[in-house]
DNA sequence: TACAGTCGAACGAACGTTCGAACGAACCTC
DNA sequence: GAGGTTCGTTCGAACGTTCGTTCGACTGTA
């Protein structure tokens, strides 16, 4: 049906990788003026005009690279989930305490959030207008992402080993709080303000881990005290 | 220049009013409705015929009542924000418990959230597409309700009458990392999960009271654990 | 007679998407 | 090396649809 575009660019597995061909670089080049004008305007709000005049390309060209709106949506939030993911995955090798776990989320997520602001406001705020195949890739992804965090929390409330585990009512109610305090950053972040991510993840775990144990457990936290 | 529809509402006065001429009956109406669809569709993805399917109103009946799509997502917002307002003034008073009030402040936020999250939904979503004249007036009451909010917490912090108050870093970021757990759960609630408000107020302000003291403070809450 | 309420029909503009033609580099054949 | 063919790339122009908004006419009640 669609001849020309049924290109596939080569990151087309699980994993992101680097833009390598011409083709990739191109792509990559529409994806990152799209995710200014998603950022600015909204997905509904932003037209494939002002994606062509953001990004120079015309606006039969951006079709030759993706062949809608919605996908370009799709590679956009699928890029920045993968990446948070690979980076946890990475960053969580060869620790084993439970509160550094933690400690090493929080950080991870804001670190990429507020270095990614954009694509993460795209991420977050455009949660659910994606709809068929590509609404259920994310929404995949994104419980792979939550239920990483549950179990991190859930080690720290129960070490493992412990039988009642598996995800207390407890554990999401905080879990989902903690997405929400980070996730709700997009909406105030003000950079001279706020400190540098690794400030702000300081406090956002202090306020987290005491939140969840009281004061144990957080002896190691230095908590900024002006 | 808009010679019929520049009738003004009754309740165009600050505070919140009870619908009482047909015209506001109206008016509510259609408010309720486009409320629904806003909450379902998000602001620029819902269409005035989407609001006119939902509400029963034709299209130019729909601006006899309301002079643009933006005069309606600007009423619903102060509506909404007034009213939370308006109770949480009322709980408040006759408390001066700083940890009592601080729990006031989130059970209110909370119940009201829940019971009318489509609205709330639409308040926190919808945050910044509002420009000129509404996007400044739905700001300047967002920045007095924080305001309040941090007054509260530094209170906590640092009894009234100590002098160095004023809303230091801290405050500011457990304020806004407060806003965030609160206004994050329309991405998640689940009634059948989650319970109701007042089991979530409960295990929230015990989240955010611990995080804020450490374990300080929070001998009277109820911290439901199963 | 007057006027608030209501709506079908239309306005011009903007929407996401498609089409067909052009360009230039790479490849084949002689 | 010249001439011809392919193919990835690019874009102006248009497709049909839907958008927010307006107009003019018609109702029913006072």
């Amino acid at each position: 049906m669609r001849a020309p575009s049924a290109r596939v660019p080569s990151n087309a597995a699980a994993q992101p990788a680097q833009a390598d061909s011409r083709f990739d670089r191109r792509l990559q080049h529409i994806l990152e003026h799209a995710t200014d004008v998603f950022y600015q305007k909204g997905f509904e709000g932003a037209s494939m005009r002002d994606l062509s005049r953001a990004s120079g390309v015309s606006l039969a060209g951006l079709y030759h690279y993706c062949e809608s709106k919605d996908k370009l949506l799709f590679l956009i939030q699928r890029h920045a989930f993968l990446t948070i993911m690979q980076r946890l995955r990475e960053r969580l090798e060869g620790h084993d305490d439970p509160v550094e776990r933690v400690r090493i989320f929080i950080g991870n997520h804001l670190e990429y959030f507020l270095a990614n602001m954009k694509a993460m406001k795209v991420l977050s705020h455009e949660d659910d207008v994606l709809k068929g195949e590509y609404g259920e890739q994310i929404q995949a992804i994104k419980r792979e992402y939550y239920r990483a965090c549950v179990g991190l929390v859930d080690d720290v409330q129960c070490p493992p080993g412990n039988g009642s585990r598996g995800g207390s009512r407890d554990s999401r109610t905080a879990v989902l709080a903690l997405f929400g305090m980070m996730n709700w950053i997009y909406t105030w972040y003000n950079p001279r303000i706020d400190g540098d991510a690794a400030e702000l993840a300081s406090q956002m775990t202090g306020l987290f881990l005491r939140g969840l144990l009281g004061t144990r457990g957080t002896h190691t936290t230095r908590v900024s005290k002006s």
